[in-house]
DNA sequence: GAGTTATATGTAAGTCCTGACATGTCAAGT
DNA sequence: ACTTGACATGTCAGGACTTACATATAACTC
């Protein structure tokens, strides 16, 4: 098993989850249900769906209305599914813009400069954590990414708040 | 601006922040104090200097031993650093393995198969973490972004925790 | 003097991902 | 009849990133 397959895994996750559905349907799915996880858009989407199904993890069943195709796992599919998650051990690689803004911060003598860009960490988390909030339960399928991921969006929130009172301290220090 | 240039910026704030350097030493960097917000390797750290060299944004100076080249931040390497940070609205982008997992954990339905998976995302976090411990004040540059790594990864590990005593709850509920 | 490790730089193939473009259907309102 | 918006699928160029390969010097150890 290679590494770097992540959204075969996420696909086949879906699929798995919510039954068979088509490519417009999964892309969707990941807006609102993968977002605080993963994300792709359709034009990663649909390509992916073609590959999968040559290697036999997926079925295509082309349907009648619009041009729907609607895409089922197959037991090779499922069987990968539960390889990757049972066996592969998961990356760390993160690649954080707010992070890097932060890293950043220090470059900025005007303490009314670093504020700015803080708030502006902040105002993201702050949507981001609304947006989570408002997720339906999905038949509390990803009930346990939901919790981390909204864990790590207030714990963003929180970082952006401190700092912001940290900064402010520091510019009115009497 | 174009959006998506991040290792020239992290680059960049490296360069701004310790002096002159060569590619060598900022793969280094970037191992031991931007580790928990961007990576990259030395692969595509050589030769995006030379692109952002051939953009005016570093000077390369063709040193002495072992061919080693030192590069310096310019006036407009500067300023593009500095604009990036002041006005990018930084994306939320997420690609989380361990998160994937989470999200997925809901397919295994032996709690102890689960159960698994989450002790070795726990694991992962837990060495994650000793090795945020272990890096050096760096002249506390980084001291905000630190922070910021050490809150999430601490957030990852607590929820690896509570998922534990949930799925052992549930294991035996007696 | 030989061997090993850390220093130091690169290339190339291939995959992953984004953003722009392109096409056409169906349903509902006006 | 017309328009708008949601549905539905795709391609393509280019940039970001990974992995494997390739090379050579300097310092240290045995």
């Amino acid at each position: 098993m290679l590494a770097g397959m992540s959204l075969r895994i996420a696909l086949l996750g879906l699929l798995s989850a919510v039954g068979p559905a088509s490519g417009y349907d999964l892309a969707k799915k990941f807006e609102h249900s993968l977002n605080h996880v993963w994300q792709a858009g359709h034009t990663q989407i649909y390509p992916e769906l073609v590959k999968m199904a040559a290697d036999g993890l997926v079925e295509a069943e082309a349907e009648g209305a619009r041009g729907r195709k609607t895409y089922t796992i197959t037991a090779e599919g499922k069987r990968e599914l539960h390889e990757w998650l049972a066996e592969h051990d998961p990356s760390m690689t993160i690649r954080s813009e707010p992070a890097l803004q932060a890293f950043l911060l220090p470059l900025l003598d005007d303490p009314d400069q670093a504020i700015k860009v803080v708030e502006r960490i902040r105002a993201r988390y702050l949507a981001r954590l609304e947006q989570l909030d408002c997720l339906p339960a999905e038949g509390s399928f990803g009930r346990y990414a939901l919790s981390l991921g909204r864990a790590q969006v207030r714990t963003g929130l929180a970082w952006a708040e401190e700092t912001l009172a940290d900064l402010r301290k520091r510019r009115t220090p009497q």
